[in-house]
DNA sequence: ATCAAATAGTTTATTTTGTAGAGTAAATTG
DNA sequence: CAATTTACTCTACAAAATAAACTATTTGAT
């Protein structure tokens, strides 16, 4: 049977980097942050943590809930961690992506 | 207002990179065989056109009717080809990808 | 001329992803 | 204990991706 694995999406995949990139510190806000930062995206709230549990239920990450902090005021944070196969799955996205891109030129200089 | 520019979408991303690879030989057949080569994926017929014409609709690419050919038998190509806001969009998306990728590395080895 | 085979595109419906925004919860500080 | 800060949950909707059956055009054989 072995059925094809899916790719991920293209937000998926941005969550997942995410995680990645804020290693131990990877929560909702500050994943929201580092998108804002990194690549300009503005993300709702909504939008992040449902794909984040999207994610969650397909494997592909963990959670847990962190405990409270002693910073100014706020709920616990709840930390996200890609496992083994959210690392895979994202290879593969960029391994099929750049085999695409090979010998790709792009001509068009700059645009409005 | 400058509204922001969506990105791409991952299977969009990935028929312009078809098209602009297959050059003056992009039509539907030819894309799905090449998207099943270099990356292993099957796309169904429909997924493949209604994204195209998508994307077309999207102004990202432009189509045309080719005239019969004279191979074995069969119905006209529709030719595809990205204009300069397809390029645009796909340069931006490649950056976004790569700068998230940047100081990510992926410790997984391999899965089942 | 007619029909089978080859090639290729169209249409319609459904599922999965992506998005928005209001609402709820917990902790801190005065 | 109320205002403030931080952060997550819930619900509804829109867009993208996918599937599958169907239609169209051309060639070549009979």
């Amino acid at each position: 049977m072995t059925e094809k694995e899916k790719f991920l999406g293209e937000f998926e995949q941005l969550l997942l980097l995410s995680i990645l990139k804020l290693a131990e510190n990877a929560y909702g806000s500050s994943i929201r942050q580092l998108l804002a930062d990194v690549i300009d995206r503005d993300v709702t709230i909504g939008a992040l943590y449902t794909t984040l549990e999207r994610l969650e239920k397909k494997g592909m990450l963990e959670s847990k809930m962190g405990e409270s902090t002693r910073e100014r005021g706020g709920r616990a944070k709840k930390y996200f961690k890609v496992n083994a196969k959210g690392q895979h799955a994202l290879k593969r996205s960029k391994e099929a992506l750049a085999s695409m891109w090979e010998n790709v030129a792009i001509t068009q200089m700059s645009l409005p």
